[in-house]
DNA sequence: GGCTTTTTATTCGAATGCGAAAAAACCCTA
DNA sequence: TAGGGTTTTTTCGCATTCGAATAAAAAGCC
């Protein structure tokens, strides 16, 4: 037997991380992912299966030479929690030590809910996704609307809790859970979310587009998501639109590109009607819609994506929330609508696409968080 | 006398840049800022002594305590070239170890140059800045215009050179001087040239706006320099402008505000004015004009601005090349008007300012490429 | 079956980097 | 001028990490 070393801790949670998303399978592959020797990492290896976070899970044969001794997680070494909320609901769910989605729980939240009232419905949630998961909760990660200083750990602002100021809602959270806590914009968490249950697995750069009440990106560079210096990046919401407005009395992009605003111009209907009882229904309903709303729609997003594109020189972008109703037809003309407007975009292989994820893509996000954030004790 | 060990050189070059640019200034603040304890700063300074990159200058008392013994690196240790070009001229530095700007060199290229004789220039450039500064040349970094790969060590694409395609730069360079050359787009070695020489030393977070014969600009987030997926960050004059134009016949942003195009609007002249023959002495002259041109091109200006700060919140915008002759009134319009048009812009500090730096801002910043790059052998 | 080849994992000595403690160099006060 | 306080630097022992060599585990080949 090795002898058991005092080794880093942070160097432990990235060893789980890489196991955990596939991209290391052996102590070797691990080896290198980590860019650390093979003969510490064997060291790393004994310790993690020591503690029962790892386990040996059969023998993997090349085209040649000694097979490779498979790594997995073991699922049910203890759990993460991932929290999403806004002004309306809370989404909670619960990912076991391996990464898969176990539990899903959802609370809807009364009209003008103060921020108490949302500390407390957080706490409740995780309580009950705690009664239908093995193993002790390891961390917990939230996902919080508007700004966030996600190093204080403290939501700065948003509009729509009245006294949502300067929560310190890893303080709040963590005195009680006693685990880490882990903040980010719920926008930046979805990011995360497609990076570890979507397409972003094998992707490093790329943008969420998240029209839900408002409208804003989060933009994922080499690998990073882009906080900004006062975490105000991808606020692109808050644009003159139209950029060239004649007469001056802009507008926020907030109100052309939120999805009951795209609802209502698809559907061709004023601000005065009322939004349908189901906004992702009505949404299917005018899905084949065409002619000059149709194109106003696309021309519209097409026009931010290509300024977007340009600036940043991602390549993907990734529909989120309820106008993924409008399915691949709306990508595919909105990438279209891009090319067209700006030559440039065609060779740089810009594109357009619905998110797999469903609803829950920001509690998976905040739960990304939770797993990139723990190391063992 | 300490054992010397086999350091790092990797952390030896960092250790030389935080000294180099007064980030540290002791032994202990050294540590601070490389990550390593004090004890182990001691042995790597100690060699960099020994090795006379280093050495001690005095003391600083501070209010209490053993004095600082202050490190400050040897001018004469050695020297870097840093080199711009574009398809009319090239410009090489020539920097003494301790960062200081020594000799400039500069040479006109004769019309339709092709890529080989780019190279010929800028080797006999470095050949020229070698005769006036003193010990050995360490490395050499190039401010290459277009797309270009750094890590490849290629410059991809440039318009206005025919056949500059592909260019192996590195290995041509490389294999005549035996040095380590790196190169950057020239927009982006700017934004180096701001850190090292300019008002970047204290930030983290800024954009260069280079108006030139194009537009682009250079992107600065959490000290890092923005590349892109593709290479081709920052290229926001491919952007339709007017974005809006409701016949549908865009044009680039590079029609509205390069330099000339900015010259012609406020000098009120069209298209088929020849340009005067000194752009920058043009752009003085008409510094002071006022009017609808002023407010429309600062309005473009501002609209540009906005959206950009609106998507990576950075901070500051430095604005380089012929247009510093504007002067602070063209930033402080600039900003006014992005203020008014987008009101979010206000509460998060936006800031126009003209470069310090002059014209030789991008072989500076080739310059600090190479001191970036630079380790001991 | 024994041989080589190839790849993965482990062993083991060497040494680099760290932490704690000591030393050094200054201030201030009495 | 001696002593306490403070900050920087160095010393020194220790242990983690590495590198090179070794062992292990398979395939292919005669």
């Amino acid at each position: 037997m090795r002898k058991n070393p005092i080794v880093q801790r942070e160097t432990l949670g990235a060893a789980v991380l890489q196991i955990r998303s596939g991209r290391a399978t052996s102590r070797t592959t691990l080896a290198k992912a980590l860019g650390i020797s093979p003969s510490t990492t064997g060291l790393y290896v004994d310790h993690l299966i020591a503690e029962k976070y790892l386990n040996e899970s059969g023998l993997n044969q090349g085209p040649m030479g000694r097979p490779r001794r498979l790594l997995s997680t073991q699922a049910n070494a203890g759990w993460f929690a991932g929290v999403e909320f806004n002004a309306q609901r809370i989404q909670a769910v619960g990912v076991d030590f391996s990464g898969g989605l176990k539990v899903s729980e959802e609370v809807i939240l009364p009209a003008d809910v103060m921020a108490d009232e949302v500390v407390k419905s957080i706490l409740e949630c995780v309580a009950k996704l705690a009664k239908e998961m093995q193993g002790p909760l390891l961390s917990v990660g939230i996902g919080v609307p508007g700004l966030v200083d996600a190093q204080a750990g403290v939501g700065l602002y948003y509009a729509f809790i009245p006294d949502w100021q300067l929560v310190p809602l890893v303080e709040k959270i963590g005195s009680k859970l006693k685990v880490p806590v882990i903040l980010q914009n719920n926008l930046r968490a979805i990011a995360l979310a497609e990076r570890w249950f979507g397409m972003g697995h094998s992707l490093n750069d790329y943008v969420i587009l998240g029209p839900r009440s408002g409208f804003g990106v989060a933009i994922v560079q080499d690998g990073r998501v882009t906080e900004g210096a006062h975490h105000a990046a991808g606020e692109v919401g808050r644009w003159l639109w139209p950029l060239m407005d004649p007469a001056g009395g802009g507008q926020e992009l907030h109100h052309a590109l939120s999805a009951p605003a795209t609802w209502r111009r698809l559907a061709g209907v004023g601000e005065k009607t009322n939004l349908p009882e189901d906004l992702r229904a009505g949404l299917a309903a005018v899905a084949e819609s065409a002619g000059p709303q149709w194109d106003a729609v696309c021309g519209d997003y097409a026009r931010v994506i290509g300024l977007l594109h340009l600036i940043i020189d991602t390549g993907v972008f990734i529909l989120h929330g309820p106008l993924t109703m409008l399915g691949e037809r709306f990508c595919h003309s909105i990438t279209e609508a891009a090319c067209a407007l700006m030559p440039a975009l065609r060779d740089a292989g810009l594109k357009v696409v619905p998110s797999t994820l469903g609803d829950n893509a920001g509690a998976l996000g905040a739960a990304s968080l939770a797993m990139e954030a723990w190391s063992p004790a």
